[in-house]
DNA sequence: TTAGGGTTAG
C-alpha cells in the first residue's frame, strides 16, 4: 500500500479543490452576524439596501443563513417586503432556506404560500430546506405535489434533495419509490443523482445496490468513488475499501481530502493497525499533515483503536489546532475514562481561545460521567449555558442522567428527565435504564423501559434489558412475558461477537464458539484461565444470563461469552509483553470485566477491551473506567 | 460569479 501511495501520490498535492474564498462581503460582515444582535443587522442592513443592489442583498442573506436566530430573519424579511417587494425571486427563495435552516418551517410555508410568482428553484427550495432539516415527511409531500401539480419538470436538484432526505431517515421504502421516480424521469444519466442514490443505499447498508449503480454509471467523478468508499467504510469493510481506494486511477482521478478521510474511517472498527500506521506514513510523507480534516480523522481513528499516546503525539504535531481536534482529544480522553486529562484538555481549549460548542460539551460531560466525575459534571453542566451561552440538548441531558445515575442517585437522574425542557430521547431513558439495571431499580427501570418501548418498539436491546431488570431481581415470570412479546414481534437479539488481531488477521468470536481450527486448545485454556482466576477468589456474576436456569448452568452459559473466548485465544497466541487488544460489538457484560480484571493480575497482561461505548484499560486487577461504564 | 443538489473530521 505504501508503494501504491508513493507512485500515486509523488510529488503531487492531493487537496485538489483549495477552500472557495468567501465572498468579500460576507467575510467584511460575519462577525456582525455572528452577534446575533437583531438590531445591529438591521442597521447595517439599512445601510446596504440603500443601494438597492441586488447582489448585495443575496450576499446579506447569504451570511445571514449562518445565524441561528430566525427575529434576526424576520427583520430582514420585514424590510424586504416595505421597502423592496422582493418577496417573489431569488431573495424570497432565499428566504425560504434561511427560514428552514433556522428551524421556522411555519415562517418557510407561510412565506413560500404568499409568493404568487414561483418557479422550480422556489419549489426546490423548501424542499432541500426540509431535507436539511430532516423533515422527510414535509419533503416528500412537496415532492409529491411537484410531481403531481406542477407545471415545472422535477429537476435532478429536487431528487437529490429527496434522496438525501431518505438515506437521512433510512427511509427505506420512500428511497426505492424515489430510485423508481428517477428511473422514470430519465435521470440515471445525471452523475449527481446516481451520487446520491449510491449514498442513500450505503446509509441504508445496501452495499450490493450502491456498487450496482456505480458500476453501471457511465460516467463516474471523484464524488461517485468517495461515495463507494465511504460506503464501504460506514458497512465495516475496510478491505473493499481499499480496493475501491486503489481503483480510482482507473478513471484517471487522484484521491483528495474526502477519499482519505473516508479511508481512514474505514479502520473504525476493526483493528488492522499496520494499515492504519502505513496510511498514516503516507500522510506525513505526501504532506497531508497539514490538513486539519484528515489529521483530526487520524487522531480520532487513533483514540478508536485504544492508541492514546499515539493519538496525542498527532495532535501535538499540528500547528494551529483548532476547536474540532481540540475537541477530538477531548473525546478521546472521555472514551478512555480518562476524565482528569479531559477537564484539563478543556480549559487548555478555552484558555487557547476557542469557543467551546455543544459537541464540546457533549464529549466533556462524557468524560465525567465515564469517570464518575460527579460534581465536575454538575458544574460544567451548569456553567455550559451560563458562561458559554451553549444550550443543553438531547445528548448532555443523556450524559447527566448518566454521570447521575451510575453514581446510584437514580432520583435525581429521574427528577431531571422530568423537569428537562426538552422531550426526553431514547438515550435519556436508555441512560436511566442502565443506572436502574445495576441498581436493580424495578420500578424506575419499568418506567424507564416502557418509555424506550414507547419511543421505538422494534428495539430489541429495550426489551432486553427490561428482562435483565426482571431477572436480576428474579422476577421470572415478567421476564418470561417480555421474552413471548419479543418472540410474537419477531425481534432478535444482536448476537455478541468479539474480534481480536493476530498476524495480519481478523479473528470473530461468537458466544461458545467452536469454529476456529484450534478452537478445542483455545478452550482448554479458557478453562485453565477461569479455574486459576476462582482459586484466587474470582466469582462469577450471572446477572446477565436472561433464563430461568440453576447457577451452574449459568455459570457455564457465561463462561462462554465471546470476548473470554478471545482472551484465551490471545493468551495462548500472544506475547507475555504485548498488550492484549480485545474489540466487542456490545456492551461487555459485568463477569467479563471482572474476568479480565482478575486476568490481568494473574497473568500479569495489559488488556484492552473496546465494547460499543467506551475503551477499559485492564492492568494489574483494575480497569481505568474505575468500574464506571 | 446573484437563488436550489451528491462525498469527508470532533
Amino acid at each position: 500500500m505504501l508503494r501504491l501511495f508513493h507512485s500515486k501520490f509523488n510529488g503531487r498535492t492531493l487537496l485538489s479543490h483549495p477552500p472557495k474564498p468567501l465572498l468579500t462581503f460576507t467575510f467584511l460582515y460575519y462577525p456582525l452576524f455572528r452577534s446575533s444582535l437583531v438590531s445591529e443587522t438591521s442597521l447595517h442592513f439599512q445601510a446596504i439596501s440603500s443601494y438597492h443592489c441586488d447582489p448585495l442583498l443575496s450576499n446579506l442573506l447569504v451570511a445571514l443563513k449562518s445565524l441561528s436566530s430566525v427575529s434576526s430573519c424576520r427583520v430582514v424579511h420585514a424590510r424586504v417586503i416595505k421597502s423592496l417587494d422582493y418577496r417573489d425571486g431569488f431573495i424570497g427563495d432565499q428566504l425560504v432556506s434561511c427560514y428552514i435552516n433556522m428551524g421556522s418551517t411555519h415562517d418557510a410555508e407561510k412565506l413560500f404560500d404568499e409568493m404568487s410568482h414561483k418557479d422550480f428553484v422556489s419549489w426546490n427550495s423548501l424542499v432541500s430546506g426540509f431535507s436539511k432539516r430532516g423533515h422527510l415527511g414535509k419533503c416528500m409531500s412537496v415532492f409529491l405535489r411537484m410531481k403531481s401539480d406542477l407545471v415545472f419538470e422535477l429537476n435532478g436538484v429536487t431528487l437529490i434533495s429527496v434522496i438525501s432526505a431518505c438515506a437521512s431517515a433510512k427511509a427505506s421504502d420512500e428511497g426505492q419509490y424515489i430510485h423508481c421516480c428517477a428511473v422514470k424521469l430519465g435521470m440515471m444519466l445525471e452523475v449527481k443523482v446516481v451520487n446520491a442514490l449510491i449514498n442513500m443505499y450505503g446509509k441504508f447498508g445496501c452495499i450490493d445496490s450502491a456498487s450496482r449503480l456505480f458500476w453501471a454509471m457511465p460516467e463516474r467523478n471523484m464524488v461517485s468513488w468517495n461515495s463507494m468508499v465511504a460506503v464501504c467504510a460506514q458497512n465495516g469493510i475496510p478491505n473493499e475499501a481499499i480496493n475501491y481506494f486503489n481503483m480510482i486511477r482507473v478513471d484517471g482521478l487522484f484521491p483528495d481530502e474526502a477519499t482519505m478521510v473516508s479511508l481512514l474511517r474505514a479502520f473504525e472498527n476493526l483493528h488492522l493497525g499496520r494499515s492504519v500506521e502505513a496510511i498514516h506514513g503516507v500522510i506525513f510523507t505526501c504532506g497531508l499533515n497539514k490538513n486539519l480534516t484528515i489529521v483530526t480523522t487520524l487522531l480520532n481513528l487513533y483514540s478508536k483503536l485504544g492508541k492514546l499516546i499515539a493519538s496525542h503525539k498527532v495532535f501535538t504535531e499540528i500547528s494551529k489546532p483548532d476547536k474540532v481536534a481540540w475537541t477530538a482529544m477531548i473525546a478521546g480522553y472521555a472514551m478512555h475514562g480518562q476524565g482528569k486529562e479531559a477537564i484539563e484538555f478543556f480549559e487548555r481549549t478555552v484558555r487557547e481561545g476557542m469557543e467551546p460548542d455543544q459537541v464540546t460539551f457533549t464529549h466533556l460531560l462524557s468524560a465525567c460521567s465515564h469517570s464518575g466525575l460527579v460534581e465536575e459534571g454538575k458544574y460544567y453542566f451548569r456553567i455550559m449555558s451560563d458562561v458559554y451561552r451553549v444550550q443543553p440538548r438531547l445528548d448532555h441531558y443523556s450524559c447527566m442522567v448518566d454521570l447521575l445515575g451510575r453514581c446510584g442517585l437514580l432520583n435525581d437522574a429521574h427528577c431531571l428527565i422530568k423537569h428537562m425542557p426538552l422531550e426526553p430521547n431514547s438515550g435519556v431513558w436508555g441512560a436511566l435504564l442502565g443506572a436502574c439495571r445495576v441498581y436493580g431499580n424495578i420500578n424506575l427501570g419499568k418506567e424507564a423501559a416502557e418509555n424506550l418501548i414507547a419511543l421505538d418498539s422494534s428495539d430489541p436491546r429495550n426489551y432486553i434489558m427490561l428482562c435483565n431488570i426482571y431477572s436480576a431481581a428474579g422476577l421470572w415470570s415478567d421476564a418470561s412475558k417480555v421474552r413471548a412479546l419479543m418472540k410474537a414481534k419477531n425481534l432478535n437479539r444482536n448476537p455478541g461477537c468479539s474480534f481480536i488481531e493476530h498476524g495480519n488477521k481478523i479473528y470473530r468470536f461468537v458466544v461458545d464458539d467452536h469454529s476456529h481450527p484450534d478452537s478445542d486448545k483455545i478452550h482448554k485454556k479458557l478453562e485453565e484461565v477461569m479455574r486459576k482466576i476462582q482459586e484466587a477468589g474470582f466469582v462469577s456474576e450471572t446477572e446477565s444470563i436472561l433464563h430461568d436456569v440453576d447457577e451452574e448452568v449459568k455459570t457455564k452459559m457465561i463462561n462462554k461469552h465471546s470476548e473470554k473466548i478471545a482472551l484465551a485465544y490471545a493468551l495462548l497466541v500472544t506475547s507475555a509483553d504485548v498488550p492484549i487488544v480485545i474489540v466487542k460489538n456490545l456492551r461487555i457484560c459485568r463477569d467479563c470485566h471482572n474476568t479480565a480484571k482478575f486476568v490481568s493480575l494473574i497473568e500479569k497482561r495489559v488488556i484492552i477491551i473496546r465494547d460499543s461505548k467506551r475503551f477499559h484499560h485492564f492492568s494489574d486487577g483494575l480497569c481505568s473506567c474505575g468500574d464506571y461504564w
